[in-house]
DNA sequence: ACAAATGATACTAATATGGTATCATTATTA
DNA sequence: TAATAATGATACCATATTAGTATCATTTGT
């Protein structure tokens, strides 16, 4: 039972090189410095751009650069990106699963349980990191 | 993201169900109760039977029923056996694959979130369930 | 002996994750 | 203005995990 998944992992050194290193970081220079496949690296930077959190230039001499501050990147939110939200299994979600269903105390157990994970991953930032 | 998996699920409603109903308990009988596929319930079951958490009796009138009591059943054991212990991912534990190795802060830090969220699992039993 | 249960194990199906390949688009620069 | 070096978009493939089935063997009560 993994917490992170490879894409978060990668997306988070990513994130950590970039808030170490002002201007345009192409995707050559952070696999190579990575050590990450590059199509897959590409494709992660490409979704943290459509998620706003990296911008992106075009063209010779163009890369990628974080768009907003080390401390407001949470870890919890590249794991949302890369993991979906953090939620629960089919039954406690899908209702017509479960015949428990309204009066379920393990669902609200392990909403607590969750709200407690995310507490401590809202206090990681990029920042936090480096 | 799923903290918690379908086979963890249905073995925590059959686990839930034996701590309210004594005595020998079938297969037929649960799937009929919680409506979950026979063969992977039977599957759960044997599990849990090897894990030495219910006990079985084969034969006529035979089933299975709780080897432990239901305050002893922790969440965060039925997890690990169903789903392996709560871990970090490749990088932070492979560490030939990561380049920071030793001085890494993310890994002390995702370490310190494993056990936090491991001692609020720690505190929910089947007992605290039903 | 038979029926009703589990034990063991191998197999298949579905989904999620990890990763590639390719072509289109944009911007720099010689 | 054409070559080049970068990303955008998208479709595809590979592997691992999860979910579920099928089958035969074993045990036990009647
Ligand atoms: S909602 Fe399904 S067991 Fe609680
Ligand atoms: S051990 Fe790999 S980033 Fe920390």
């Amino acid at each position: 039972m993994k917490l992170i998944t490879r894409n978060t992992d990668y997306a988070l050194r990513a994130l950590c090189y970039m808030s170490k290193h002002e201007g345009l970081v192409t995707v050559g220079r952070l696999v190579q410095k990575l050590g990450v496949p590059q199509p897959f690296m590409r494709k992660i930077l490409q979704k943290l751009n459509k998620e706003r959190i990296l911008e992106s230039h075009k063209g010779q001499g163009g890369g990628f650069k974080l768009k907003i501050s080390p401390k407001k990147i949470y870890m919890v939110e590249i794991m949302r990106v890369f993991q979906g939200p953090l939620g629960l299994n089919g039954c406690f979600l899908k209702k017509d699963i479960c015949p428990n269903k309204g009066k379920c105390v393990l669902r609200k157990k392990i909403r607590s349980i969750e709200e407690g994970v995310l507490g401590q991953l809202r206090e990681i930032t990029i920042a936090s990191l480096i």
